[in-house]
DNA sequence: AATCGTCTGGTT
DNA sequence: ACCAGACGATTA
């Protein structure tokens, strides 16, 4: 008698054992295809892992599935590893990684299929002399039809103010007719370029032909400073693979994922370009899944789950901007999409190549240790000019909302000199707290331990953590005094401040609070690619997947915010920032300037990015972290509880971890610390802690982790706080 | 995670 | 007496 053992996306580690349903036939049954069970008292779609002969489970706790959804597993293989290989890699419950490897629709049990489109077009005999003159509407429909040979949705009629009502009718009299749409697969051009490639310098040249000359996987790190063409490297590799019938994966950071990003893409090839974005509605992200999956799609663009995209013909992997923390998904199943790509690549057989400008630590070390093969490119397109740093040391100095004087007339000199300024500031909001001047009160989250940012407009006290918001108070909370003065400056208050310095220049703040509303982000860039003299004032969404050849002056207001950071990878964060921030400035015929305001003018780290560079800088800083002992010479994970009483939390990860350091049997080499309260104790009313685990040696550390998990599974205790594992965490909060 | 039953303490 | 919210058990 056969059993199904399914993985059921749940929290529970285990597999679950089912009867076959009535109409099945198992002998044709593969591995991966999703089946519809019961599930306690819900319905769940889960995924086969086996067929089995035996079953630890009782006879009568048996349930049977209710069907199989699919004929042939969803994702192919290669994927299927792949998202198995995760679940254990990062420590996920299996069923919950399967699940997540899949688009939301099929998730929900959803047919694998495209969406059948009911269309309407004009019949082929039709003749609009048949409709009488008092049916102006039907003949208005009808002209609308007939200038859709193709089709058009009801919803389309209705954009374009038809009445979709009137379809019967002239459907009745044979003039209109339905039919479904299928999208057309037979779209292959025999030029795949739209327009001729870029002449390459030969960094590039070499970099390209190094990874087309790559037979099967290999990983590549490709360091590209600014400027150097690092997409044009992407593109005249993705030719190749395109020539060759295959298709290119590229992933993207969240931010990153613009309008010009895509735009450069489609605008080479003459191909269809799907883009996997954030706004696709579960039914898009199906149909651009299932173009990719059958091999109509050429190029698939997507950020961090585009990952799990199956390729019917995968030719190469990019990750752009590879350092970029959100390739790390921050909860639940905490998987980073960079570091499965090299092990997509492994498993297909293709190239992985991992771009960006500034790599992070841990690549480097890759790239060091031979892991990954290192692709530089050092020369500038053009006669392209570095820009010139100028770190404006501010102590003492008075500060007006946030900006100096010399900062100001500099400012000032490159506006009048008809360019453009870029003001970065990682602070949104108008200022960081608002304090009482009369006793030193601040305005504090209830709910954290942390001051809530005074915003104007509106006018409200909103937490950037847990994101509760209040009106501000008229008076102190302590002392009941009038004095409440905003502390610090976020873009608010620097645009306001600099509308007032210079009234005859637009001033323009790009946060998320500016582009909210669809097509801002557009609205803004048009403006600013006009190219007449403005300020942009604006968080890091400034510095990311967007172009200002115009700007001559980048102004960095806080460059030392990180230097003294909780996470010992604040440092690396704040010298990626600044590099890209800086990379903005004078592209092509101006040369750029970046002026830093800082307090820690002197700071070796500082002065080493500025002076001698990222690389250099980075050298550094790997060398720091191997003296250390820190990621990236160890392997870590961390254990994350949170509980709603202080101090819960912590004890919890005391009990795991004396079990675990009292038992013989437990693996050598594992450094522990903590457990420690979190850097930010409190957050949305929970109190935090963590336990983190290091070692030189994976195999131990993946030993320890599942038995701690095991534990913290089968421990009355555990029900009381909420706990969860992250393994390689790119931040310690 | 999600669902449902039970317990608890506070109010009408 | 009633109800919201906490708490716990359960998942094949």
């Amino acid at each position: 008698m056969p059993y199904l053992r399914l993985a059921i996306p749940s929290p529970l580690r285990r597999l679950f054992d089912y009867l076959p349903p009535q109409d099945c036939c198992i002998e044709r049954l593969q591995p991966g295809v999703r089946v519809k069970v019961p599930f306690g008292r819900r319905e769940v779609t889960g995924v086969l892992i086996e067929v089995s002969e035996i079953t630890d489970v009782p006879t009568g706790k048996l349930k049977a599935a209710i069907t199989v959804l699919d004929t042939q597993p969803p994702l192919p293989e290669s994927l299927f590893k792949l998202a198995r290989w995760a679940g254990n890699y990062y420590q996920h419950p299996l069923g919950d990684a399967l699940s997540q490897a899949l688009p939301v629709l099929l998730r929900k049990g959803g047919a694998c299929e495209y969406a059948h489109q009911h269309l309407w077009r004009a019949a082929k005999a039709a003749d609009i002399a048949q409709l009488g003159k008092t049916a102006a509407r039907q003949r208005e429909l009808l002209l609308l039809l007939l200038d859709h040979p193709n089709g058009i949705s009801e919803d389309a009629i209705r954009a374009e103010g038809g009445q979709s009502s009137l379809l019967k009718k002239l459907e009745e009299k044979s003039l209109a007719e339905s039919f479904i749409h299928k999208p057309n697969h037979q779209l292959q051009n025999s030029e795949p370029l739209h327009e001729a490639p870029l002449t390459l310098n030969n960094e590039q040249q070499a970099a390209v032909s190094a990874i087309v000359r790559s037979n099967g996987f290999t990983s590549f790190l490709l360091q590209g400073v600014t400027g150097s063409g690092k997409t044009e490297v992407y593109l005249q590799a993705i030719e190749h693979y395109i020539r060759e019938g295959k298709q290119a994966l590229i992933l993207v950071p969240e931010i990153g994922l613009t309008p010009q990003t895509v735009a450069r893409f489609k605008a080479r090839f003459n191909l269809p370009v799907v883009v996997l974005h954030s706004n696709l509605t579960d039914r898009q992200r199906l149909d651009a899944w299932l173009q990719a999956k059958e091999g109509v799609a050429r190029i698939i663009i997507g950020t961090r789950s585009a990952i799990f995209t199956p390729l019917k013909n995968p030719g190469v992997i990019f990750i752009d901007e590879e350092h970029d923390t959100s390739f790390k998904q921050q909860e639940g199943f905490r998987y980073n999409a960079r570091d499965l790509a090299v092990m997509r690549g492994n498993y297909e057989d293709i190239p992985v190549v991992l771009g960006t400008a500034t790599p992070a630590i841990e690549s480097l070390y890759n790239a060091r240790q031979g892991r990954y093969q290192w692709l530089k490119l050092n020369q500038r397109a053009g006669n392209a000019q570095p820009p010139k740093f100028e770190l404006l040391d501010i102590r003492q100095l008075p500060l007006q909302d946030g900006l100096a004087e010399p900062l100001i007339q500099q400012i000032r000199g490159h506006l009048q000199q008809g360019t453009q300024v870029l003001i970065f500031l990682n602070r949104r909001g108008f200022a960081p707290t608002l304090m009482c001047h009369d006793c030193g009160w601040l305005a504090d989250c209830k709910r954290c331990d942390a001051h809530m940012t005074l915003h104007r407009k509106p006018f409200h006290l909103h937490c950037h953590h847990c994101d509760s918001q209040r009106p501000v108070p008229a008076t102190c909370d302590s002392c009941g005094s009038t004095e409440l003065k905003p502390v610090g400056a976020g873009t608010e208050r620097t645009e306001e401040a600099l509308l007032k310095l210079f009234p005859e220049f637009p001033v323009i703040r790009v946060d998320r609070d500016t582009t909210q509303r669809k097509h801002s982000m557009q609205q803004i860039m048009d403006r600013v690619h006009e190219g007449k003299p403005c300020i942009l004032v604006g968080t890091q969404m400034l510095a990311k997947g967007h172009h200002f050849p115009k700007v001559t002056l980048v102004a960095i207001l806080n460059a030392d915010s990180g230097l003294f950071s909780a996470d010992f990878r604040g440092m690396e964060r704040t010298a990626q920032l600044i590099l890209q921030v800086s990379g903005r400035a004078g592209r092509a015929e101006h040369p750029g300037k970046v002026v830093m305001q800082t307090h820690h003018a002197e700071h070796p780290t500082i002065t080493s990015l500025v002076t001698e560079g990222y690389q250099a800088f980075a050298e550094q800083e790997l060398s720091q972290r191997i003296s250390a002992q820190l990621p990236p010479s160890l392997y870590c994970a961390m254990f994350r509880a949170e509980a709603n009483h202080q101090g819960l939390a912590e004890r919890f990860l005391s009990k795991l971890r004396n079990l675990l350091e009292e038992d013989i049997l437990q693996p050598h080499g594992i450094q522990w610390l903590g457990p420690l309260p979190s850097p930010m104790e409190k957050r949305a009313g929970l109190f935090r802690a963590q336990l983190v685990l290091q070692s030189r040696d994976r195999k131990a550390l993946h030993h320890q982790l599942q038995s701690i998990i095991y534990q913290a599974e089968t421990d009355p205790d555990a029900r009381k706080v909420r706990w969860s594992v992250d393994v390689d965490p790119v931040d310690m909060f």
